[in-house]
Formats: C-alpha cells, structure tokens, sequence
RNA sequence: GCGCCCGUAGCUCAGCUGGAUAGAGCGUUCGCCUCCGGAGCGAAAGGUCACAGGUUCGAAUCCUGUCGGGCGUACCA
C-alpha cells in the first residue's frame, strides 16, 4: 500500500511544488469517494485560488503523471482510487508473502526500549486495578518488539518499604492466628488489615513496624529479613499463576530490593551534584523553580530511611546505565502523575539529556460503581475471580453453541481470559474504568470474542476449501467491491507504528474491532466458496489475508486467537 | 487553595499533529439461518461534541475562561 501512497505524493510533489513531507494524504470521508484524498486548501491559501478550482486542474495534471491511479476532484478535495487489480495483488501479496510477520518492521533496530509494568505489591492480592499495568505493558512491550527494538520488561515487584515492617511486626504478633502457608495471600491481607486498624491506638504496635522496618534497611540478615523473605516468595508464587494465565512473561523480575545497595550511591549522586539540602531533617531535592508549588523530592526522611522516590532514582540510574535505553517508560496508574513528574525534573536538575527518555505511560483508575477500590476496606475485585467467572461464561456459551468442540476448556480460558484482556485494553489507556461485571463478561460487539469469532469464522472457511484453492490464479478483478477491507488490511503496519509511538494499545484494538466488522459484512455479502476457481482463489487469499492481520493483532494484545470456539 | 487528567447519542466509547453530511458497540424497534459459524449481518430511532469567548477561509479537534467529575498536593507506595 506504501507504494500508492508514495507514487500519489511524489506526483503531487512534482506537479504543485509542495515540499515532500509538508502534507500527507488522508482517508476519503466516504470509501466511494476514493482510496486516498488529499484536500487543496493548503494550495488555495498558497495561490489564493479557489480550492475546488485547483483540485480540478490538479486532477487534470495527475491523471497523466500517474499509471494505474485515477486522480478525482470533489469539491475542493482531490481523491485519489487506485486500479482494484493492482490494489488486490500488491496488498494480498504482502501480506501473505510475510505471514505472520506482516507489519513487523525494522523501525526500531540497535534501540532498547525499558518498560516498567505490573509491579504488584508483595503480601496483597492482584485486583483488577493490576491487571491495567500489566496488560498494557505487555502489549507496549510487544508491539516494539515487533518494530525491532529491543526491548526489557521489568517486574518492579513492590517488595519494600515501611509496610514490610508494618507486615512483619503483625506476623510475629497474630502469624499464629492465620493459615500462612495454606492461603498466603489471604493471610497475609487479613495480618495487614488487622495492623491498621489496631496501630492507632497501640504505640507499641508502632514503634514494632517502625523498628522491623528499619531493621529491614539496616541490612542484617536476621529474624525481619527471614520473615519478609517468606512473604516474597509465597506472594511470587501466587503471582506466577496469575501471570501464566494471562500469557505474561518478564526479562526481569527485581523487586525493589534489588536496589538496596543502590540506595546509598544514588544519594550520593544526587547530593555530588549539588543540589540537595536539608529540610526539616530529611534530605530533600527542591523543585521550586519548576513551579512554586511543585513539592520537594524526599530522598532520605528525618529517621533516616529512604523512600519510594529514593528506590525509583537507583532503578533508573541502574536502568540507564545497563541498557541506554531509548525510552524508559513506567507503565504506572496516572495517581502518581506527581511522582514520576518529581523524578524527572529531578534528572533535569541534574543536567542529564537523557531526562525526556523516561516517560510515564499513566492509565486510568479501575473502580467499583460504589466508589474507589480499597483493599483495606473489603472493596476489592481479585483478578483471578474475574478470570474465573470469564473463562466460566465462555464455557457455558461453547456448550450450548459448539457442544462438540474438542479442547472446549482450553478455548473457554482463551475466550474469557481474552474478553478480560480485550475489555481492558480497548478504551485509551487514559480513561478512568468503572468496573462492572456485566461489562467485562460481555462477549457481543465491541468485544475481545467478537474478534476471536471473526478470526474462527475466517478459520472455518480456509479449513472448508479444497486443497490447492488458495494457490490458483486469482482473479483479482473479482475484488473490485471489496477495496475498503483490502486497504484496512493495508493500515496494519501503519496502526502498529502508531501504538507502539504513543504506547497506546487502544490504537491497536480499535483497529482490530473495525477490521472484524469489515469483514464479516463482506462475508455476508461475498461467497467464498465454490465460485469460479478465480474468484474463489482471489477470495480465498483475502480471507487468509484477514485471517493472519486479527490473529497476529491479537498475539500482540496477548489475545489468543482459537481457530474454531 | 494550587497543579494535573477527563467531559462527544440513554449507557460505554471512536474521532483530537484543524478540513467533506460527527462514527461504533450496548440498550430500544424492525428485518435476515433450504446458502462458507446467528458470539453474526442489514435497517430505524437517538447529537446545541459540558458552557462562553477567541484564533482561522474552516474548530469536536488549537488558545483563554467558567462549570462538572477524578487524581494529587514532603517524611505511604
């Protein structure tokens, strides 16, 4: 499709004296219109013509440059509709001639690109709320792995800071009074929700998470270290599971204290280059000059422990230094818009170019229709409840519409987890989500499933063909009605480029849900099957064609794509 | 108070580096399974793009202000 694209501009080029690269075509507001448009008023304003005057010289002059591409003037725009032959080969043959590599490209090569995603924290359970995270990052992750960049995702598993003292003190006081090795995670937010409510009003229980904390930090590998060492490793293991099921793998696992022994030489840094102080006994970064109202970074409190901003300057500094990446981004719930704007302008004070690398990929809140989530309060939805209740659904609609369905449990996870992952991914990463059941189990429409079922259909049809079809001659001729699916095949690469740009997978999603449409009107009103062996065979390749572009687009959102369910 | 994010159909959302009559899904109503999968297809109804100014030949899109919602605002993460 590039090659339309060029030859239109290039002629467009040639005839106005427009520089390359100062326009760039659009999409016709009506597919009868033509394939691409290209609008005059810039040319209008440049000639003080009349635009819809100049679209019509400029028609005239490009019907003769260009081969095989009509130049039409409506109005004050120029459309432009390539030869649906052509149109048919060149984007058919590019497609299948990749397969399963169609819109991977090299755009990214000798550049690491760092992600930070997921990051739960030890001792709590995964809500829906993490699943965001750990959805979205993966996709970004994916989609630059597909642009050739090298890329890292790192589990930044919250495994630190006060609330491990506060975890351990409960432990050693109620440990007895929970089922720690049969329901660890359970347990444990049971031991943390009976802490906060009890240390308001016992100084002991306090000064116990206070002193376990800092034992913790003070690196002695004694009774709080073995403790917390527990409590890591039973919350990873649950954690594991979660992470299989929605197909989720990392580079790196590092908890935050991993980063231990950075802490003290990443102060050091910061206070070299001379732009800490002293403030009401913390060590502190001040960002008045960023603003009045901007608060001071805290580096090292008044007792001497360090905080969650300290952690995150050692794991950037480590991160930069191992990869020079090419961009580092946090894929972090926009509640901490503040913090990671702190972190940079920090960088900044810092002298370092490489500050605007480091970007903060900030999503929306889940929450609940009764209000925010709060794990403390019982208002909380566990992911592995709704991948449950999912992959149930999903099993359910099988046995009443496929009741002989071979593998119908694995498909079933497939499609609920699916309509999970999709449901998450499908609006802009930005967007607050109200969390409601009726939604997220919905498998009609707008929906991961509605894809998948597009996906099998198309499945269905290249299992029910005769050996060979696909590779006759085609008649691509026989295509000319169906140019609005073959340039939406055409966009893929494209959509790709621009997800991974913006680290918007929603980008990627909506592509895919207007695909599935496209395709399934054309199926109503295209047979496939049983045709002039030319039409069939030109049919046939635009169905395989289809098949790989959502298959492939899903892979990249961690949507498996079943060919029958 | 101050800062940031969001505000498009009854609901959930596309469209936002300015361009042709603002598009989907859900829900509502009406059609379509002798024909490749009805988790589907076709159609109808539904909009002062929060409001008010401004920039422009042209604004849902850019700027300013107002209102509404969310988040944050130094020793939590």
């Amino acid at each position: 499709m590039q090659e339309f694209i060029q030859a239109i501009e290039s002629a467009i080029v040639e005839a106005t004296g427009l520089e390359a690269g100062s326009f760039s075509l659009e999409k016709p507001r009506k597919a009868e219109l033509g394939d691409f448009a290209f609008p005059c008023f810039l040319l209008a304003k440049r000639d003080k013509g009349n635009p819809a005057k100049i679209a019509g010289e400029l028609a005239g002059k490009l019907n003769e440059a260009l081969d095989g591409i009509e130049a039409i003037a409506t109005g004050p725009y120029l459309n432009f509709k390539v030869d649906r032959g052509d149109l048919a080969r060149s984007i058919l043959n590019g497609v299948l001639s990749a397969g399963e590599a169609y819109g991977n490209s090299e755009v990214g090569q000798g550049k690491t690109v760092v992600i930070d995603l997921s990051s739960p924290n030890i001792a709590k359970p995964m809500s829906v709320g993490h699943l965001r995270s750990t959805v979205i990052g993966a996709a970004i992750q994916r989609l630059h792995d597909a642009l050739g960049y090298k890329t890292v995702g790192i589990n930044h598993i919250g495994d630190w800071g006060s609330q491990f003292g506060k975890l351990v003190a409960a432990v050693d006081r109620w440990g007895d009074t929970v089922d720690l090795e049969g329901d660890p995670i359970k347990s444990l937010l049971a031991l943390y929700v009976r802490y906060h409510e009890e240390e308001e009003n016992d100084p002991v229980l306090q000064a116990a998470g206070r002193a376990a904390f800092q034992e913790l930090e003070s690196g002695v590998d004694g009774h709080v270290r073995a403790v917390w060492r527990k409590l890591t490793q039973l919350s990873m293991e649950e954690f594991n599971r979660t992470y299989a099921r929605l197909n989720v793998s990392f580079d790196e696992v590092r908890g935050e204290a991993f980063y231990e022994d950075y802490l003290e030489p990443t102060i050091q840094r910061i206070v070299d280059a001379g732009i800490t102080e002293e403030s009401e006994g913390a060590l502190i970064v001040s960002l008045k000059e960023f603003g009045e109202n901007v608060p001071p970074c805290l580096l090292r409190k008044s007792d001497g422990t360090t905080l969650y901003a300290t952690r995150d300057m050692a794991a950037v500094f480590h991160r930069y230094e191992l990869y020079h990446f090419h961009r580092c981004l946090y894929v972090v719930g926009g509640d901490q818009r503040l913090h990671f704007q702190q972190l940079k302008y920090v960088l900044q004070r810092m002298g370092l170019d490489w500050e605007d690398r480091v970007e903060h990929v900030a999503f929306g809140m889940m929450r609940l229709p009764e209000g925010k989530m709060s794990t403390r309060k019982g208002q909380v939805v566990f992911l592995e409840d709704v991948l449950d209740r999912a992959a149930e659904e999903a099993g359910k609609i099988i046995a009443e519409k496929n009741p002989d369905l071979e593998g119908a449990a694995e498909i079933a996870e497939q499609v609920g987890v699916g309509a999970v992952i999709f449901n998450d991914l499908k609006r802009e990463r930005v967007k607050d989500i109200e969390f409601v059941w009726s939604e997220v189990l919905s498998f009609e429409g707008d929906t991961g499933p509605y894809v998948q079922y597009t996906h099998a259909r198309l499945a269905s049809i290249l299992r029910k063909s005769e050996a060979g079809a696909l590779e006759g001659t085609p008649d691509y001729a026989a295509l000319a009605e169906s140019a609005p699916l073959l340039l939406a095949l055409g966009q893929f690469p494209g959509v790709l480029e621009k997800a991974a740009d913006r680290a918007e997978p929603s980008e990627l999603t909506q592509y895919l849900l207007g695909l599935a449409r496209e395709i399934n009107s054309w199926i109503a009103a295209n047979r496939v099957l049983g045709q002039e062996p030319g039409v069939t065979t030109a049919r046939l390749q635009l169905v395989d064609a289809a098949r790989i572009v959502l298959a492939r687009g899903l892979s990249l959102l961690g949507v498996a794509a079943p060919d029958s369910m």
